[in-house]
DNA sequence: CAATAAAAGCAACAATGTTGCATTATATTT
DNA sequence: AAATATAATGCAACATTGTTGCTTTTATTG
């Protein structure tokens, strides 16, 4: 499979230049089914790659609709591709994330849609997050 | 009302020794109603106490189960007061969170309880975190 | 292929978080 | 209440992470 080729098409679709920071770190993202964090990318690509790069090029991504990114509670935000034709400036994922407390991956569930949460009146809801921890269907003994 | 010895006793009630910097950042989360980021509690108290003292301080009331931090997706970990008696190494708040995207503060809702949320076969739960972003009932229009 | 626009690289800096150790404060014991 | 043991603080130095301005390089367009 040409998967080079796709690559390229998704940057175009996003109207971005194809350039090989780019495609490399995008190429991460499509090997990896999980997450990834900020530093994974720099240790993975910072190699070839500035580190300023790997910031811009996240932040474009990001920017983009073509990830997002995953809660965390100790300070380093991982980024997983979106799979909900995410747009410009407007991301509509609606799956939960899942951190695994074993092998301390994060999966995006995509089949685990958010729930609906009753907030108290004069409360408005804009977008839900969820983050589930406990043992991946890997970890599991 | 004498909130000085309340905080002493939190303190001894967790086998902490009572210092100055404890019952300061202490008295912080008493007095705030939401949540604080590090940055906030360091301006806050920062001026008489290092950096240091204000990180291992907040380590500390996190491993004793009196605050407990609240993820988010922009790498600027919060803090907030539990009320659920968490005890020593084992937090178990039920709430969940909701962040004003107005005026960035965020609330601990205590009184909405986390939903299950099914998850895939080979999957088991842990912990559930649901942060919900929205505007909060002091800046609905 | 040249011109234009955009991205990458570089350097310097700012902010955030960590560690070891000497000093100081707290709690405990007598 | 003072001495002692224990624990927390402050300090310095360092490591990591994130940001900004500017120059050079690369990609796209005609």
């Amino acid at each position: 499979m040409n998967m080079e080729k796709d690559i390229k098409e998704i940057l175009k679709k996003n109207q971005l230049s194809v350039t090989a920071s780019r495609e490399k770190i995008l190429q991460l993202f499509i090997d990896h089914s999980g997450a990834l964090a900020h530093g994974d990318i720099e240790r993975k690509a910072g190699e070839k790659f500035d580190r300023v790069t790997v910031y811009r090029t996240l932040q474009t991504f990001v920017d983009k609709g073509i990830i997002h990114s995953i809660p965390t509670a100790d300070n380093s935000v991982r980024y997983a591709l979106c799979k909900d034709n995410c747009e410009q400036g407007h991301h509509h994922d609606q799956h939960i994330h899942f951190v695994c407390t074993n092998c301390n991956n994060t999966y995006c569930l995509d089949d685990v849609v958010t729930p609906q949460i009753r907030l108290p009146k004069g409360y408005s809801t804009e977008h839900i997050e969820v983050v589930v921890e406990g043992i991946c269907i890997n970890c599991k003994s």
